[in-house]
DNA sequence: CGAAAGCATGCCATATATGACATACCATGA
DNA sequence: TCATGGTATGTCATATATGGCATGCTTTCG
């Protein structure tokens, strides 16, 4: 339950808008996932429309680049709570976190 | 930093539909303990609406009753992928949660 | 060609969340 | 009355996530 989580990671630079487990994930890891990857998504379109470095946000949240750079490739190390509270750091509403929660669960359109 | 988060628990029994912080709470804490209380209903009445009990859902969740009643509590304990894990195991669609998370940022209309 | 800035990835010690268990509380009904 | 089922709350050992650090890889700029 550790290894698929990685599988599909490394798959996901691949799994552009999607969702799909040809892995051997249930619907809900798959799911979980997906959220994982829209919110690292939304935290660097975020960071970069503000124009800060992963260096500069990682002060600003009290943690490092590695981690920062971790949040934003969906790396299973990093928890949905670390993604939330950096994007709410960068100022994001809620709204704004449903939506790429939101986001997360479109299956190919 | 921890104190904190329980004592505006505490005040949550009362704290309804709300947000406000008299307590020394940053808005991003605000923010994030209000998504898990909102979680945590959300958890609740998913829950009851599907007539099981916190055992139950224990089991299906492979957790313990008393992290559950925590969860639904939103006890400083849980984190927000406990709570999310828990919804989608219950069926839950991200749509779902999304409404779950914004309906955390509704300031008293 | 360096040097510097930005990012990715691996590792590790420590902090934090978790499951499990015990216990207590409140209803309901026998 | 006392069982029984459902829930709340505390504690503890262990699992997991975190910050920090080192390192390597690209670009860009001098």
């Amino acid at each position: 339950m550790r290894a698929d989580k990685r599988k599909k990671l490394e798959a996901a630079g691949w799994a552009v808008g999607g969702a799909s487990d040809f892995l051997g994930l249930t619907p809900e890891e798959s799911a979980y996932i997906d959220m994982k990857i829209s919110l690292g998504n939304a935290l660097r379109e975020r960071r970069k429309s503000q124009q800060i470095s992963q260096v500069a946000l990682a002060k600003r949240v009290k943690s490092s680049q590695s981690r920062i750079a971790k949040m934003e490739a969906g790396d299973p190390s990093v928890s949905i709570d670390a993604l939330i509270k950096s994007l709410l750091a960068l100022g994001a509403s809620s709204t704004e976190l449903s939506k790429a929660i939101c986001s997360a669960g479109s299956e190919a359109a």
